[in-house]
DNA sequence: GTCTATAAATCGATAGAC
DNA sequence: GTCTATCGATTTATAGAC
């Protein structure tokens, strides 16, 4: 029973591999810059043996935006500690802004390509929650408790106000992300200026 | 004189047919659907025919976004008639969801598509304003109204909350150009409570 | 001015030798 | 499991006949 298994490590080993590759080559070259034979070169193996591990290239870049979404989770949650609500939707705007801009390709890639790679960052298997689905779960939780401290009005729906305040964030980002010279305004002004107002406007009182 | 004349317009009216069946394209197959065989078999002319009209692929895509900026400016400026400013704001909001939705590929080749595209729609050549730029003055306008009034505090800055408007809309429109399920609340919806969060929060009072 | 033909470079994916 | 070789289809852009 021992080769079986070291065999499956191996071959595990070199799909961690190719995905590291693949990783390089869209933050190089961008999503429409990764080829299977750029993948192959970087990986040493000739193009046709990346078709033992994945299928296509599809699914490559599928396995890439799930990593991708992950990693976003990954960087949101330490910022969901405070206390108070507000306060944590403010922190978690911040890290969500700094992750898109410290993995630019990474954000590109699961927000700014395609739906297909969207969509499955969301619900991974249907029913199942997914990274995505529960990065914003952070956000719904927020406002959901700003709600059960009467700090926002009965009617107020905390899934649609996640929707919102997520909305605003990725649009400052993806305009950064896109131009070189607009918006002109500093991110980090647009980010503190949109959260204050947006939060300010929604919540009854500070 | 007259014959060269006409000749110059019937280059200029090849010209137009060109533009005109590059945009049917992008919006039937999207930015990377664009290639110059498909204009050349549109229009009815060899592939190579088409480098007599515009030196590259890129030149048509610059064209054509230079033409969408332009729409753009023209699908907002009847929205900003409204007096009072606020007002004026939340209609500017809505015209500019309306122009994105109705013209997906025109908004994701001026916005999504690539940096060199976005910022040539707004200054044309350096120092000319360009429709990218009117366009966004609209809305510095309105905000530079609403300090006039005394609505704003004494420090606040027009561009910049001009930006912060832009990039909220612009986020939900550009996620809902991208993903099909995500966001869940339907765009008005978002606009609406955005729109109204975000001015509440910024104004003294309403 | 327009065409045909083609260069030169890609690409994803597959077949079959080893 | 890996490689070589290649299919078949793209693409942009150009050269040269008419």
């Amino acid at each position: 029973m021992a080769v079986p298994q070291r065999r499956a490590r191996q071959k595990a080993a070199l799909r961690e591999e190719i995905l590291d590759a693949a990783r390089t080559i869209v933050l190089r070259d961008g999503f429409d810059g990764l080829t299977m034979r750029k993948i192959a070169e970087a990986v040493e193996y000739s193009p046709g043996a990346i078709y033992l591990y994945f299928p296509s290239r599809d699914a490559i870049a599928h396995e890439l935006c799930h990593q991708g979404f992950a990693a976003l989770l990954e960087a949101l949650t330490p910022a969901a500690g405070a206390v108070d609500p507000r306060e944590r939707l403010a922190d978690l705007g911040r890290a969500y802004v700094r992750f898109a801009l410290e993995r630019p390709e990474t954000y590109r890639l699961i927000f700014m390509e395609d739906a297909k790679f969207t969509d499955a960052g969301f619900a991974d298997e249907p029913g199942e929650p997914g990274p995505g689905e529960c990065a914003l779960g952070l956000l719904v939780r927020a406002f959901a408790e700003l709600k059960e401290q009467r700090r926002l009005p009965a009617t107020a729906d905390p899934h649609a106000l996640a929707e919102v305040f997520w909305t605003a964030t990725h649009g400052i980002v993806s305009l950064k992300l896109i131009c070189r010279d607009y918006p002109v305004t500093p991110t980090d002004e647009l980010l503190e200026t949109m959260s204050r107002a947006l939060l300010d406007g929604l919540l009854k009182t500070k």
